[in-house]
DNA sequence: ATGATCTAACTAACTGGTTAATTAGACAAA
DNA sequence: TTTGTCTAATTAACCAGTTAGTTAGATCAT
């Protein structure tokens, strides 16, 4: 014999009709397994708690196949929040570029936004991690973001909160906090799921609560922003309404 | 958390006239050293990108110490979050306590929160990435500030809410969906200070823009909440037809 | 008061489990 | 054969936690 030894090697039973993960000539399923199974690690447990090895396991791949297709965890992690961050960019950009007025394209924006993070509901934790990253220096993913996600699409929200102030429809606010505290109201109840469920009695992801959510958002921010249909020429508390 | 072994200090009053100090340093300082090191690495790491060798080395202490001191890297963790939230329900509190009305009680409510995270710039992140976890099982520490801080904030501006709802001097809305609402605008945007600034040009830490945000933020909540003054029946929108 | 003894506070060096990443090669299809 | 996919096995580095002490001051016995 001329091989006392041989490693042992999963013998497929046979030739196999269905198309499995994790066999040969999958290439572009493979690819995705890791990327859905990494989008998930990374969302909760973080790029630093994050493991290759759950990742592999659970997109049913050899490990290395991680490294045959991505560079390295941290490329990998990039390519996660890429996808992301472009959905996002792809979703809102579809309401800011529409010609509706300030007011109903606020209300798109708004909308669209929400309605992403609810069908994904992993990255929303996704991108609170990165908005919390960002240290000075290293980070090229962050920069890649800012510059092809979040600054065009803060800048178009930025013009049609201006464009609204000019023509009456909003109350005078800065865009530089505003756009800010609409993010925070979209994401932090999604990011902040898993203690609200604690503190409240509901499951927040439920669907009828998402509704109401959603409901809730857009009435607090149009409540906010919106100048009063009736009202005079000065604006709504805050600078004493002096009317009646 | 559970600090097992605290370090008991001399017991005895009389003691040299000078407190000379040898190669050794007190251990009260050498504890707080590590607790506050610990608070910097795991606001900016996450407890799974936390090094205790850092910790140790920012502290300027032997990386046992900490092991001496806290019984492993989770405990270390606890006791950091432990401080975190004592502290801000401790702040919370004395405004949600105070005789005042609906409408000055939130306002201080808001205020006090907003100004407890400003004079802390590390809780937010810590603070943002617990809330973030949650995974149901294990976390004990998440259990214990849930039921210690959280659920008793939550419940008290529940109930100003409540009140001033039904006093009529806020609109209707749902504090299930409210509060976090408030806490998203409040957390989030110093959590994310870091993306922030990229964003916009100026450093969202800096003094007079942490000035601006909490008018923002104020202003916000308030035109979202407050009834207005003089509004009739038909008063604001939101209250009985549906906008959307 | 003096030396013996005790103990809290602290440290250098190490250990062993974990984990990202590599390697060498198998297998299939063109 | 060559090229693209995929894997078992391995490796080097890392890192939480331990160990086996040392140090200095306090207390005690004489």
């Amino acid at each position: 014999m001329a091989q006392l030894f041989r490693p042992r090697v999963a013998k497929h039973v046979a030739k196999p009709a269905a198309p499995r993960l994790g066999t040969r000539g999958q290439p572009e399923e493979s690819r995705a397994a890791i990327l859905q199974a990494a989008e998930k690690e990374f969302a909760e447990q973080g790029v630093a708690g994050a493991r290759t090895d759950a990742i592999a396991r659970a997109a049913k791949v050899n490990k290395a196949l991680i490294y045959y297709y991505f560079q390295d965890k941290d490329s990998l992690y990039g390519a996660v929040l890429d996808t992301a961050f472009a959905g996002l960019k792809m979703q809102v950009f579809t309401a800011l570029d529409s010609k509706l007025s300030p007011r109903e394209k606020l209300v798109a924006y708004v909308s669209v936004y929400f309605d992403f993070l609810a069908a994904h509901p992993l990255y929303p934790r996704l991108m609170q991690r990165e908005m919390m990253r960002a240290r000075d220096g290293q980070s090229t993913i962050i920069d890649k973001i800012v510059k092809d996600s979040m600054r065009p699409i803060f800048g178009k929200v930025s013009a049609v909160l201006e464009e609204g102030i000019s023509s009456g429809d909003f109350r005078k606010v800065d865009p530089a906090h505003f756009v800010p505290s609409m993010v925070a109201m979209i994401v932090f109840y999604f990011s902040s799921a898993p203690v609200i469920q604690r503190i409240v009695r509901f499951d927040p992801l439920a669907p009828e609560r998402v509704a109401e959510r959603k409901a809730a958002v857009l009435d607090f921010i149009t409540a906010a922003l919106f100048q009063p249909p009736n009202g005079g020429a000065r604006a709504r508390s805050g600078i004493q309404g002096e009317r009646k």
